[in-house]
RNA sequence: GGAGGCUUAGCUCAGCUGGUUAGAGCGCUCGCCUCACACGCGAGAGGUCGAUGGUUCGAGUCCAUUAGUCUCCACCA
């Protein structure tokens, strides 16, 4: 047992703690057929990324459940990684490039890559470094990158056998394109944001007629690629066009009027300018019509194939043709008007719509499965509502485009012959599979980088390889992540898991919100409101900056980041710390066990910590995470630190507790060996949540009873036992405490300071109640001598009474007493008694009352009742014997 | 245009399947350096749980309507 300092350093602790458990290898997963095997994998970060506020949040809940079912036995593993975060992490080197003025062109493509992954090895292990700060239990020996050998063996297997299955094709079709990153992006990739635009009406003049059809653009440059103009067939206002055509202006270019139901006969002028290369609707319309396809913006957002306004940025192009139009009186006008407008959720370019061959997943086919079995319950979702927001966007998605215009990621695994044969093969092929050339090409292209990690929970495992690790892991118990990446990641994961593997990869999902700052504001570089937890975790210690997180919040739920909250956590860190270290200084035995003889207090603390080890643990399988940490920060403070801690005190000094002395049966001996017991079963129930503090403690601790036990994350998590059920003597404990609390308060009211200790007369019906309690009693309520008895003394006078329901205490105070003022007093309580009296017996006369609620609760409510007519008994006789 | 969240003490938020006298942290008031802790101890003040209606013996908790607010999804040019 060592000398524990006054104030708790947790930077002298937290790296020290940490090695202890990697020393001791607690982290590992280990398959034991013995046990049921629990599994996590975490969401990898980006490999060159910084620690954040919300990785530590969704660290901190995944750390508490692996730690949790650990401690319950089962076979833990959380299994990290990090993510190659193919655009991310391509922007950050091609921008240290271009401070040196160089493209990734000028390198090619095999020199680039080797920056990259130079990029990689040097920053890949700085977030996981800052994970272990965070204190998470992760089995670095299984740490994953989506870019291994494995993860790649994975991508190349999924990848070819989906298109072997005709569920990867390649076409020509309309996707989104971000001309800065340029790249395609899959449309979860996209952010759409309401901008208020300008939306013009250009006339379009009908061939051979006077006549103009109007239509309608927020983006007039469009316009260079439209090939029809569009009516709905039953609009009688255009009925006799449909099948002429318009002389596109500017283009001098002869386009059809056609009909299509799409447009929409009340909007605008009814007629809709046809842009199939630039437009995913107009796109439809023109398949549907076999409309001609004109690219006019290119991979960089330049026009092309528009005579003189080729070369022109996009926007450039919109003022050239607007005012091109406008000289030829064609532009009728322009109003306000609020529309969506796609970005890049990576680098905030607005998206261009552009016609382009790429790589899709068929994903109709994929999603069925994947909402069926978030449908029957296979997978639930946690809280419930998540549910909904998923099935919904699986019964709508389209198919997803896989292939990135980027050199860092999975290379596509297709090969291109003159032949027009496309080989894809698992292994790299020499030659075309068709026509045996060998002068074959491979695609360019990557894949998304959510294309690995949709694989995530079995490529970690070691798949395809049959391995033991799959066998024994998978599937993964429960996948924890924030909402804002469900389409992203946790959609895509579910459908492979059902693909590939024929069984979802986990039961649960457990969703939370985000972290904001304290105004509310979402944390963001620009914005420079972020705060980096690991200056929390140095100014407060990492316990204090994870029970911040995960208390005070409800799942699913956004939260907002108070640094005082981390100062009050810290405190609660400090009081745990020295409340362990009074148990410390008292303690003269060797090992932990209950002492055979239990005195009433010590029920009541045993009872109340036996109530908290249940609840705690069915939160915690609820997911209830802020709930169990609450009720844990309320045992330590209020029961065991106020009140127990106190209680034992005079025991400790030998002032009683117990007749006997000496031996091993001692009161203080007693008092110490369930000061022990409970302390330590209090910091098991707070080890998941507060995992470095606890664990230094223990470790201090004497704990004889787990002799092979060679650290607190290892030891056995406490459950409800029948065995440590006192409810009547915690009841009757609960009568001393507002007796005490009584004291307490009228003292306060009067300003009678603690050192004056006057003597107590309890007057009650239970008197062997107070007995139990009689030697610290005394102490809590700053009596002198106390006198416990069933009637109340014959003279009153000079004495000030206390009124609890249980009980009646006297006080030989009275010169400090205002009579008028304590008549008031008196008054007043009587009258809210009687007003609650009332209360109570109308409920209880209520015949609907009686007959319809349950026995227990109208038990309760006859016993208040009972309670509140002894209070006020007190109460009246007090009041009668005031002396004026 | 759909879907959903939030609205509870001055501030930020808990309150699980309806059953106390509605809780916590911070802040505030009063009194305490009481031999674990001033990162502390004791005692307080402060809320008709957004509004209206309903279900129920009983609603902050369930249902409907409504207001404010935030978010997600959506091809109306």
């Amino acid at each position: 047992m060592r000398e524990l300092e006054k104030v708790y350093d947790p930077s002298k602790v937290e790296d020290k703690i940490y090695k202890l458990w990697t020393d001791g290898g607690y982290f590992e997963g280990v398959r034991d057929p013995a046990k049921k095997p629990f599994t996590i994998v975490i969401p990898p970060p980006n490999v060159t990324g910084r620690l954040h506020l919300g990785h530590a949040f969704d660290c901190t809940l995944q750390d508490i459940l692996t730690r949790f079912k650990r401690m319950q036995g089962y076979a833990a593993l959380w299994l990290p990684g990090t993510d190659h975060a193919g655009i991310a992490t391509q922007i950050r080197v091609e921008e240290s490039l271009r401070n040196e003025g160089l493209t990734r062109h000028d390198l090619g493509r095999e020199k680039f890559l080797e920056q990259v992954w130079d990029w990689k090895n040097t920053y890949g292990s700085r977030i996981v470094d800052q994970l272990k700060k965070l204190g998470s239990s992760c089995d670095w020996s299984r740490e994953r990158f989506t870019m291994d050998e494995g993860c790649s063996a994975a991508v190349r297997e999924v990848f070819v056998s989906l298109y072997e299955k005709g569920l990867i094709y390649k076409g020509n079709r309309i996707i989104n394109w971000c001309p800065a990153c340029t790249t395609a992006l899959s449309d979860t990739e996209v952010e759409h944001e309401e901008r208020s635009s300008l939306l013009y009406h250009l006339k379009y003049p009908v061939k051979g007629s006077d006549e103009f059809l109007v239509v309608a653009t927020t983006r007039p440059e469009t316009m260079l690629g439209d090939t029809a103009v569009a009516v709905h067939p039953d609009d009688k206002r255009y009925k006799h066009l449909i099948g002429k055509s318009i002389v596109l202006p500017l283009m001098e270019r002869e386009i059809p009027i056609i009909a299509d139901d799409y447009v929409d006969m009340e909007f605008g002028t009814g007629c809709v300018k046809m842009t199939p290369c630039h437009d995913p609707n107009d796109f439809e319309v023109g398949l549907r019509h076999e409309l001609e396809q004109i690219l006019v913006i290119d991979e960089s957002a330049k026009i092309i194939n528009a005579g003189k306004y080729n070369g022109l940025d996009r926007f450039d192009a919109r003022k050239a043709v607007l005012a091109d139009l406008e000289e030829l009186g064609l532009l009728s006008s322009a109003r306000e008007h609020t529309n969506n407008v796609g970005t890049c959720y990576r680098c905030g370019t607005i998206v261009e719509p552009l016609t382009s061959e790429q790589w899709f997943v068929k994903m109709k086919p994929l999603a069925k499965e994947a909402v069926e079995v978030v449908d029957d319950g296979t997978v639930k979702f946690v809280p419930e509502r998540f549910a909904k927001i998923y099935t919904h966007w699986m019964d709508t998605v389209r198919d997803w485009c896989i292939s990135r215009q980027l050199w860092w990621g999975h290379r596509i695994p297709a090969w291109y012959c003159a032949c027009g044969h496309t080989t894809v093969s698992r292994k790299d092929p020499d030659k075309c599979e068709k026509c045996g050339s060998p002068d074959i090409q491979r695609d360019e292209d990557v894949l998304d980088t959510w294309f690995s990690s949709a694989l995530w929970p079995f490529s970690t495992l070691g798949w395809p390889e049959k391995t033991e690790d799959l066998d024994y892991f998978y599937p993964t118990d429960v996948l924890v992540t924030g909402y804002d990446i469900i389409f992203f990641w946790v959609a895509r994961m579910i459908f492979s898991g059902m693909e590939h593997m024929k069984e979802a990869p986990f039961h649960t999902v457990f969703i939370h919100g985000i972290i904001r700052d304290s105004d509310g504001r979402k944390m963001s570089k620009s914005l420079g409101n972020g705060v980096d937890p690991l200056e929390a975790i140095a100014a407060y210690g990492a316990d204090a900056l994870r029970f911040n997180i995960v208390t005070g919040n409800s799942p699913g739920n956004d939260t907002r980041f108070y640094p005082e909250r981390c100062e009050a956590m810290r405190n609660f860190a400090n009081k745990i710390w020295n409340a362990s270290r009074f148990v410390m200084m008292n303690l003269t035995i060797g090992h932990n066990e209950l002492p055979e003889k239990l005195e009433l207090e010590d029920k009541w603390i045993l009872s109340k910590l036996n109530t908290l080890a249940g609840e705690v643990c069915e939160n915690l399988d609820d997911f209830e995470l802020g709930v169990a940490a609450a009720k844990i920060y309320d045992f330590i403070w209020d029961s065991y630190c106020d009140w127990y801690i106190e209680l034992t005190k005079p025991r400790l000094q030998g002032a009683g507790g117990g007749q006997d002395s000496g031996g091993e049966d001692d009161g203080a001996i007693r008092a110490q060996k369930v000061l022990l017991y409970v302390l330590t079963e209090t910091l098991t129930l707070l080890h998941p949540f507060m995992p470095f503090i606890t664990e230094e403690i223990w470790q201090a601790l004497p704990h004889g009873e787990d002799p092979d036990v060679s650290a607190l994350m290892i030891r056995t998590y406490p459950a409800f036992t029948e065995a440590l059920c006192f409810p009547e003597d915690e009841a009757g404990f609960e009568s001393i405490m507002s007796a005490v609390r009584a004291v307490r308060a009228r003292r306060a009211e009067m300003n009678v300071p603690p050192s004056r200790k006057p003597s107590l007369t309890i007057v009650t019906d239970k008197p062997d109640v107070f007995e139990a309690g009689r030697t610290y009693l005394g102490r809590l309520a700053y009596a002198g001598e106390v006198t416990i008895q069933r009637n109340a003394p014959c003279d009153l006078s000079g004495l000030v009474s206390v009124v609890t329901g249980d009980a009646q205490l006297f006080i030989p105070l009275a010169e400090l007493v205002d009579v008028a003022k304590e008549r008031e007093r008196i008054e007043k309580e009587i009258g809210k008694a009687k007003a609650d009296i009332e209360r109570f017996e109308k409920k209880l006369s209520n015949e609907q009352f009686i007959a319809k609620a349950p026995e227990s609760v109208v038990g309760a409510e006859r016993e208040k009742l009972a309670n509140l007519r002894a209070l006020l008994g007190n109460l009246q006789f007090t009041l009668d014997n005031l002396h004026s």
